[in-house]
DNA sequence: CAAACGATTCGATATATAACGATATGGAAT
DNA sequence: ATTCCATATCGTTATATATCGAATCGTTTG
């Protein structure tokens, strides 16, 4: 583990601390395992889109089918599908058939909280 | 406005309303002016990435300098140091210079908030 | 003030993501 | 069954992001 450093890191830290050996290992301590950091990354990367934010702004009143939402973007359908299934893989929106329409709804509340402290966030960082 | 919309997904509206251009108008109202779309988008952008998500969580514990970070991460001094910058620009850490050294903190602690429900969502969602 | 060293920026290449026309799928109505 | 329609998927091209060696910048320290 400690040993997958590389040399010119391992030279900073030596000169840094007395036992660097016992650093670094309380530092890898303060990382997260691989599979949680790809999981979080994939909610982030599923919200890192205009589209795809303006897409669950626009679910926050309630359920919309595909072609509502297909004016809101104004984008062509092709365009609008590949971002609601990417919204769906993601797990943040859920879906019902309805005869030929799709309906489109957010999937957990924890995904409005995320957009309303990112908006937040934003914001004060302007 | 409305007039921006393609001809295909009028058509559709016309069929599933009795007054679409009504529709429509309500429809438009759902969508957030594009500036605070953008920012938002910073925001998840510059989170959407495995090393960035990295370095935020090994802050939580505090201030740590940009060479501790690199031995967490484990890559090129190059690579660290473009992602250090992408979370000062986005405003999600805080710089201290002291000496030759330069730490980083979490400018906001909203940002561990997000990193918590983005966390949980990820966890469910598997 | 010059050497040393960590941090930052630059530039080229590799990889990932977005856009969108064309086509396929699946339900509903005639 | 055939046709129509909303939606989903595919494949290509365009754009954006990540990587990392090399050069540069700013401080500290001798």
């Amino acid at each position: 583990m400690a040993d997958s450093v590389s040399e010119s890191t391992r030279q900073t830290l030596d000169r840094l601390y007395d036992d660097s050996e016992e650093r670094l290992t309380s530092l890898f301590e303060l990382t997260p395992d691989d599979g949680e950091i790809e999981t979080t990354r994939a909610v982030f990367k599923a919200l890192s889109n205009e589209h795809r934010i303006r897409v669950l702004e626009a679910l926050r009143e309630g359920e919309l089918c595909a072609c509502e939402l297909q004016a809101i973007l104004d984008a062509p359908q092709s365009t609008v599908g590949s971002h609601l299934r990417e919204l769906k893989d993601a797990g943040l929106v859920k879906t019902r058939r309805q005869g030929k329409w799709t309906y489109y709804r957010i999937g957990d509340t924890a995904v409005l909280q995320l957009l309303d402290i990112a908006v937040a966030l934003g914001r004060e960082t302007e």
